[in-house]
DNA sequence: ATTTAATACCTAATAATCCTATGTATTAAA
DNA sequence: TTTAATACATAGGATTATTAGGTATTAAAT
């Protein structure tokens, strides 16, 4: 049986962004620190989204209007909330199709089969 | 109806080794510019490896004692075979478990179904 | 009461890995 | 004869992540 506790970042690399919107869609509104928690949560530690990839990321999408923030105090801290815009929701549905793409292409390369249903249950 | 032509550079990032050992380990002996054109052709041309990429990854994939070569001349024409070593086959294994790990994570995570059977057929 | 852990933001330096462009050279096709 | 395909290779630049560091608040543990 194969056991991965964490995937090499060669791997994510490429797929932070479309993660990053695909939970701001589904989601709603969510900060920073927060998708890293979520996405660790959602993937029972195999992804975990150091901030120093996530911040630069969330300020590009900003950048490119595919997100939209408001900072909100939580008694003195500060959060800054991250909302998708309409341009980030057709973004988020092209890379989501690419990325579907891409693995059934690799699947067939690869030659492997995946599984049907996923045991993973803390949704 | 969605349509790739071809996928973008991020996404291949980090597959290049696991797709150039799992060529080999299925293939046997291959030369560089035979990996691209192969890569290419089951793919329908959606992964198109460049050669600033491939070559590089060769090099490293030998000095790694991953894969090992021999050359081979084509009238004046030089051509590099690989092969896949014992190393190797332990590494691609790894590799494409690691890779199918990933896949069922990342299907979970954009919450998206892919295709039981592959109708690609130039195999 | 104080230290540690968790929450919450951020950036700079570095590393990895790819693409583009370029170079060389042979062989086949137009 | 020129162009396309075959076949190798590397240098420079781009992208994108990690590591490590910084600041600050709040909750939990000692």
């Amino acid at each position: 049986m194969y056991i991965c506790l964490m995937y090499s970042s060669e791997l994510i690399k490429g797929t932070l962004k479309t993660i990053v919107l695909k939970l701001l869609k589904e989601q709603g509104k969510m900060y920073g620190y927060e998708i890293t928690q979520r996405v660790k949560e959602l993937t029972n530690d195999k992804i975990q989204i150091t901030e120093g990839a996530l911040y630069p990321t969330l300020h590009l999408l900003e950048k490119n209007g595919e997100v939209e923030t408001e900072t909100e105090f939580i008694g003195k801290r500060v959060r800054k909330y991250y909302t998708i815009t309409k341009q980030g929701r057709i973004t988020v549905d092209l890379k989501v199709n690419e990325f579907v793409d891409f693995m059934n292409t690799m699947k067939f390369l690869l030659d492997v089969e995946l599984k049907v249903s996923n045991v993973q249950s803390n949704r």
